[in-house]
DNA sequence: CGATAAAGTGAGCGAAAGCTCGGGTACCAC
DNA sequence: GTGGTACCCGAGCTTTCGCTCACTTTATCG
């Protein structure tokens, strides 16, 4: 267990030359050994660099895998808002094409970082690794909602933004770190845009399956049967 | 390092109530401590059992995960056979509903392993926990789409379908595990359930913004940029 | 220059990990 | 009973982990 913050801050160039060799050494070793193969002296080793002078500026291994996630998520973030201005002149739907593209080329810039970090790890509970992109998304949708569909109650454009905010990611990183074969990144990202403005603003008129779509389906069950035993 | 498949097969009563012992040992301490907690030795001390006893079933700590895994995987897959078979008398939308709905119930059902194996474990190199669920619904899905939307070309169909597998996937383990407070978890299924049949079904008319939409955006841009050719 | 602080080193600590193996115990033929 | 097999135990091995600390080297400055 780390506790005594003994990380000091640098002052020499050398110092702050030393700590990017450690950072990237790091991301290195994820790549290579995922996230399991991390420690911290084969981090060390890989920067060509004691173990002790990696103890001089982080804290403990945690502090290092945090400072490594929190730069990952300032450039993915610095692209996102760029994006974001760049989207303002765009109808919606291009904006959002746009804006999944440059996303999606953020992460791949990342990808050892983000497919390593997708891992528990010791930092959100939650294991989420983009927070500050996703806040930053979040917040930008929610003046689009209220924008485009001022009707909307609170609660109900809370639940379709959160929908959104999981497309989203879930579709970038999948997009950046598994890409399907068979199929154009450029089309996913279409597909996707497609979806989250189709997701976001309510049409009433397609909220549910129009009768006529139905196809040689002769019986039509119960409303709802049973649900799934509620478990537990 | 483990190599030698030494794992025996129970072939007494008390050999299998032990496996059983441990697993549930194991994925107590999954939800308990987490994947980082989880070691061999703990596992066997939380069964009430000796870690000679643990090596003669499991022939490494890999094998038990993926044991674990499985185990849930398979439960989760019944619950998904049986909500397909309920499945086919309903409308698509009802369908695509229950269907979500019984997931959910499943992932919260074995809320530790999945939390835990969103980590990456050392299994599969991608962190898919349900790879046989996936596959089932993405089989189910080919069919569907085949059925509704035949003129899709047959990389299209795929390219909506990989979206819409993220799309649910994503949408039971966020809805199961990481519930938004002030929505209630019926509205974010149907929700979803909406966008996935609005996602898999092409509908030539919105695919676009529709122009009448718009809010006091000035600019609109070119009707639509190049647009992915059906690629392949 | 000499002095002081910053930067860098690496042997090695204690803890905990995965796992082995020799020896005991419960069970089932006969 | 007796023999044999399946079952179970746990001390302890080996390795690796995160991390410390006494120490040397390098830069800065009067």
């Amino acid at each position: 267990m780390s506790s005594n913050i003994r990380r000091s801050v640098p002052q020499q160039q050398r110092a702050q030359e030393m700590i990017d060799r450690i950072l990237s050494a790091a991301a290195q070793v994820l790549s290579e050994s995922g996230y399991a193969g991390l420690s911290t002296n084969r981090v060390a080793a890989a920067a060509g660099v004691s173990i002790g002078s990696l103890y001089r500026y982080f804290a403990g291994k945690n502090e290092l895998i945090e400072e490594l996630r929190a730069r990952s998520s300032a450039d993915v973030l610095a692209d996102l808002t760029g994006a974001l201005t760049a989207a303002v002149g765009m109808s919606a739907r291009d904006g959002v094409h746009h804006i999944l593209s440059v996303l999606v080329g953020a992460v791949k810039r990342h990808r050892a970082v983000t497919t390593a970090m997708i891992a528990e790890a010791p930092l959100g509970a939650h294991g989420n690794i983009l927070p500050e992109v996703e806040r930053q998304l979040t917040q930008v949708t929610r003046i689009f909602v209220a924008v485009h569909a001022p009707e909307l109650d609170p609660a109900e454009a809370d639940a379709r933004i959160h929908l959104a905010m999981g497309v989203t990611l879930n579709a970038c990183l999948r997009i950046a770190l598994e890409p399907p074969a068979g199929v154009t990144e450029d089309r996913l990202i279409s597909l996707t845009a497609d979806l989250l403005v189709l997701g976001l603003v309510p049409d009433p008129v397609r909220t549910h399956p129009d009768p006529a779509q139905s196809r040689p389906d002769p019986v039509r069950t119960r409303p709802d049967p049973v649900r799934a035993r509620p478990g537990r």
